[in-house]
DNA sequence: TATTTTATGATTGACTTCAGTCATATATTG
DNA sequence: CAATATATGACTGAAGTCAATCATAAAATA
């Protein structure tokens, strides 16, 4: 029988409430607190996952983690293989005892990863993403610095006006980014104050390493980041006759194609 | 075959570190990403149980929640009770559209408490506490922007030369905070720098609100953060008449005593 | 070196979960 | 009021998970 919209959508605000208490919750037990049959507690989860507000695990259903960065998990999980090669790369290329900053977004993420698995002795990472910052931090070795900002919740970062004046504060090694395309001309990105963010970073960091995967290779985003002139370092599982850079003299940086 | 004890060690703190980033992992990718059966794999997780160190679930295993910030969520807890008070006093001096600090530690984090459940509409918060800034991320109408600073991890706070310098971008009107002891002289603290970051809010907020359960009255604390005439509104469950402030000249505030 | 201990993988049967299909009752819409 | 849309529960087979048992090989111990 079908049943009011209001007492459905109730429902699934209490289920989705019940999750965030209780973390993990059996299907079993969602049905009998909820007196609904072990069919509609699947529809509800499915709804609630569609609107990304849980992760479903065999069994249940993940609130806590997925709450903090909701999107974010979501990109991550489906990328995250592709970006390890990349990633594994650009891992080698950490120096004992420098300051680095990382770009948030899965592919530094990606990064931050491997970094765990295979800490560098007294690196210093200053971020504004928090899922990266969560992750680095308690590695024996490591500090973790966030930036200043407005806490976006959905994207996991941090941002604002005051995440570019912070940066100021940093005297940064290496800066470790990404960007949404890339083509002869250089580098894009989707948000202008993205892009402003990422400039300021590029000015004070002495080497800058760019990962981009072989699926931004030729695309173009609203606004231009940077021409190849301040790429020092380009990581690229893209066939290393097809990138860009070799028909750019502007480029002097060193490539590493995977 | 039996394995030296180092390596199973070795593998099950892996495992430990996969789950804290991973939130859940199906048993089927224990296996692969570990190159052990099944068996193996949930005799791993057992152990892992038995030291409470993780929650199993049906089809993998979950971090505890408390794991995040695990000193500071103890505290949290046993505390939180008595602070609800307070919270709800101070939580009805919030101003609609104002900008608000809130000091890290468990009394503030129960009147952000009070703030989710009964939110004030266009506030900004401004803090240097990851889980007050958790907590109220996503809250309808309210904006929460983080300081600057390395993240320690235990406490769940981001604090350093940069925290201290980032709060000069913010124009506070009222600041919530608290101190960890009181007398006739004013409020200590037992942290320098804390204390330094302390005293650079106070100079850049309007108005100064102290929290302040009675357990800490008459307690001196080793630095010296303040007297009481950088106070304006004095929250606190002591006996009204026992409060320091009463023999104060310079203390021109408000008192709200329950 | 010989003996004991134990970590492991394979196997088993019971149980749980899952996605899909279908009939039905009720809300919603025209 | 009639027609439509849909939320629900029951049922299904397939797949995943679990705890227990057992043989084995390597580590630990004597």
């Amino acid at each position: 029988m079908k049943v009011a919209y209001e007492l459905v959508n109730a429902r699934r605000e209490k289920l989705a409430q019940m999750l965030q208490d209780q973390a993990y919750i059996p299907i079993s037990n969602v049905c009998s607190q909820l007196n609904i049959s072990e069919a509609t507690a699947r529809r509800d989860l499915a709804f609630l996952e569609a609107n990304q507000r849980i992760v479903r695990t065999y069994g249940g259903a993940l609130v806590e983690y997925n709450q903090k960065f909701p999107s974010f998990l979501e990109r991550q999980q489906v990328e995250l293989k592709g970006k390890k090669k990349l990633a594994k790369v650009a891992r080698d290329l950490i120096i004992p005892k420098s300051t680095c900053f990382f770009d948030a977004g899965t592919t530094i993420y990606a990064l931050a990863f491997e970094l765990k698995q295979k800490p560098v002795e007294g690196v210093k990472i200053v971020t504004n993403s928090l899922p990266i910052a969560e992750l680095m931090t308690g590695v024996q070795g490591i500090e973790v610095h966030l930036l200043a900002g407005q806490y976006l919740h959905r994207q996991g970062v941090i941002f604002g006006e005051a995440t570019v004046k912070t940066v100021r504060f940093y005297d940064i090694d290496d800066a470790f980014m990404s960007a949404e395309g890339f083509d002869q001309k250089g580098l894009w990105n989707s948000d202008a104050t993205v892009v402003e963010f990422q400039r300021q970073v590029i000015r004070q960091s002495s080497r800058k390493v760019f990962c981009l995967g072989a699926e931004k290779m030729g695309k173009r985003a609203p606004v231009f980041l940077s021409d190849w002139g301040n790429v020092n370092v380009l990581i690229s599982d893209a066939i290393s006759s097809d990138l860009p850079v070799y028909s750019q003299a502007q480029f002097k940086g060193k490539i590493f194609s995977i």
